[in-house]
DNA sequence: ATTTTGGTTGAGACTCAATATCAATAAACA
DNA sequence: TGTTTATTGATATTGAGTCTCAACCAAAAT
């Protein structure tokens, strides 16, 4: 019984004229499993840890077509390594990152979603995405 | 007659208890020169065009430093390289990136600062600093 | 001005994430 | 089942950026 989520990366492969392997079923299986925002790396010893043998470098391309479809989230921390989150709901959010404790927490303001699709418009463009973290520190109270 | 910008360089230095070298001034020089938004090797690339014998260690040395004392922005294209602009007026500001042309444009709302640290200041957090870009692409009239 | 001291430099080795190579393997289809 | 060809995996390579350490030189001391 295959569930939704397996059928729109089924869905995916077809349409991008992709072979299923074993070795994507995997990676998926190991995306799918977590909300954490992890890098590739981390991806890759979870999928072997769960008993799965894929390569490295199969987890580096099944996470660049994921992306491309937009079922996973590449984000940019700026610490020189991309993390990932999966994207089963699509429901978009930016990030805030504390300083201190490295917490990265989620939040999604429509006000600014539509403040910055002004900011393009009224500069000629169309916005195609964003790239938006806040970086913090707790408030003293 | 050391200009304006110059003497910023030299407190920032005594600051930090730097010794004034002719690299460093060689590098400065070169940042000073360009609004551009340029990354490490092109600086580099730049310097050694210009007669100055400066190493790469060297230029990526002194920018970590003018960064960390705000007389340059480092910026995170999510292309891998980080592009670096001068701070001389220190006027804020982020970036529309056309996807088509490569363009960067600056841009500054400040309806859209405010509203970022409200985000921050709900999530119990003070704004430190923000990372912000806007891909795009030009409108269809 | 000369000497001394210790921060600075440069060439190249190194790191680390990510990509490229290419022979061996295994989906998909006849 | 056999044939075709995309896919995989081990490894080499890339590329931005950092580290190392002997030689160097700016600044302070004499």
């Amino acid at each position: 019984m295959t569930d939704k989520q397996n059928q729109i990366f089924l869905e995916m492969l077809r349409k991008e004229g992709l072979r299923f392997t074993q070795q994507r079923q995997a990676v998926w299986n190991e995306i799918k499993k977590s909300h954490e925002h992890r890098d590739a790396e981390e991806i890759y010893i979870s999928i072997r840890n769960s008993g799965s043998k894929v390569s490295r470098a199969t987890v580096y391309r099944t996470i660049e077509v994921l992306v491309n479809n937009r079922l996973l989230r590449k984000m940019d921390m700026g610490d020189g390594r991309n993390r990932f989150e999966p994207r089963l709901d699509d429901k978009h959010h930016d990030h805030i990152i504390c300083l201190e404790t490295g917490d990265i927490i989620e939040f999604y303001s429509d006000e600014l979603e539509k403040l910055q699709e002004t900011i393009a418009k009224d500069h000629g463009y169309e916005l195609v995405r964003h790239v938006h973290q806040l970086f913090v520190k707790p408030l003293k109270k």
